[in-house]
DNA sequence: ACTTTTATGATTGACTTCAGTCGTAATTAT
DNA sequence: ATAATTACGACTGAAGTCAATCATAAAAGT
């Protein structure tokens, strides 16, 4: 008994719907409400499933809704603590009024929860950080300017030429950027196309932070981003002899994160 | 093994905080985190059902506590049904190998449903739309540029003067556009930064097709947007006895939708 | 009008999860 | 110190869930 496909575009929309109404279904609640077997329902789930619409459990499902982002939560959680001290020496240094770049990594998404917490100022932030952008967006006096680009969903950032095209529209303040790694060569990034975008951030910004961790520490990664000697800040919660140990060098510029 | 009292009650309280941040968890995860058997994972979750604390599934819980929804959600659920037949039409009139602009709105994001339920061509698809541009994201071999611009969360869409500028950057082969009304005077829009960004859009558009719902007929919004004479192709359910009524004259230019 | 495709429901066996019971060991009360 | 309590983990049979396969009938394509 085929059925035409509006019908379950239909069916499955309506499906959709229901999750986001009852957080959770089981499968037999699910068959009931849409009049299907079990089988079906199960189909149906599953091609939710692969929109990323809502996630399978043992015996119904749930709405994604407000896990929008998993990868990137999960990266979130490691080193949270240290990040959140960065976050909050990185908040700081932030000037009413400016124009703020923030930029991609959970690093800077732990300022920009930093910032949402307490949004007393009028900022004008600039990011391809989605995650950053919905947090700020709804957190008046700020304006939130997303950059274009070409979209990746596993690190929910934008980048790509219209990226580095969009951000030499721009002059920023202040930029808080992030690394992968950190060698007594400089700083490195995981992706080309990521350090592209940062070479054109950095150009337009009138000062700019590098927000790093300990563990990035001795780290490389495939791509060069930066000589020690122009960088012009580093914020980090890497203790002095860290730093020294692995011939890190950066004199009066290193900000240490309490 | 007894554990001392205030021991269980702060695992309680953490696995609770847990499922607040992971909406689901199985309890395989459960026991993982928390380092306890299967057994006491189900009497902690058993224990918090109690204090309705959180939902028990099969094979896990979920957190009772998170439930918010954006007003983009709660507009899509208004008149799905046709716009989904909005949406199947409009997915027809697409050629493999297109750059596509998809436009901000309820009814474009039903047409990347579509889209993603069936991501057949290699497309790539340029829009402001962020939940469409989530929704899109990592369905090979679709490509998805955002568009850069200010954010406004309740609209989930990006605009303003970076955004019109980011548009010039692009050709389209075929434009899918909204509209909040339709008279006989033409098309309508809820904003006069929307109307800009469209206007940009059509003149770097091959074609252009308008998916407007019957709903949206005889009504008028703040912003002009386009003289009935300027439109290259309307999409709608609307009856031709409704477009007739409302003196919408359009001779072969309305596509409706089955 | 014909063939091909595909959405569906039934059935199957393998697997997972559940609630209950029990022995153990550590806490709490006396 | 001793006894009573109780939190824990292992085990078990029972119930629930899943993916795969198949026949069927309706829709799509030719």
């Amino acid at each position: 008994m085929k059925v035409p496909w509006h019908i379950v575009v239909a069916r499955r929309e309506r499906l959709a719907h229901m999750l986001r109404e009852h957080s959770y279904l089981t499968l037999a609640e699910v068959c009931a409400r849409l009049g299907v077997s079990e089988a079906t329902a199960r189909r149906d789930l599953a091609a939710l499933e692969q929109e990323q619409a809502i996630t399978r459990t043992r015996g119904g499902a749930i709405s994604e809704y407000n896990r929008r982002f998993p990868s990137f939560r999960d990266r979130l959680e490691l080193g949270a603590a240290s990040k959140t001290r960065i976050a909050l020496a990185a908040y700081e240094k932030i000037v009413p009024g400016q124009i703020i770049w923030l930029d991609g990594g959970t690093t800077c998404y732990a300022l920009a929860q930093a910032i949402a917490a307490r949004p007393l100022a009028e900022l004008t932030i600039v990011t391809n950080n989605l995650p950053a952008a919905e947090l700020l967006a709804d957190h008046e006096p700020i304006v939130v300017h997303l950059l274009g680009g070409q979209y990746f969903r596993r690190s929910s950032i934008l980048l790509g030429g219209h990226a580095v095209e969009a951000v030499r529209a721009w002059r920023f303040n202040l930029a808080f950027l992030g690394a992968e790694g950190v060698t007594r060569a400089g700083l490195w990034n995981s992706v080309s196309d990521v350090v592209a975008l940062q070479h054109a951030v950095l150009a337009a910004a009138e000062d700019a932070i590098f927000c790093v961790d300990a563990e990035k520490v001795g780290r490389e990664a495939e791509a060069f981003l930066l000589p020690l000697g122009e960088v012009r800040h580093l914020l980090t919660d890497a203790s002095a002899e860290v730093l020294a140990h692995h011939q890190v060098k950066l004199s009066k510029k290193v900000l240490l994160a309490a």
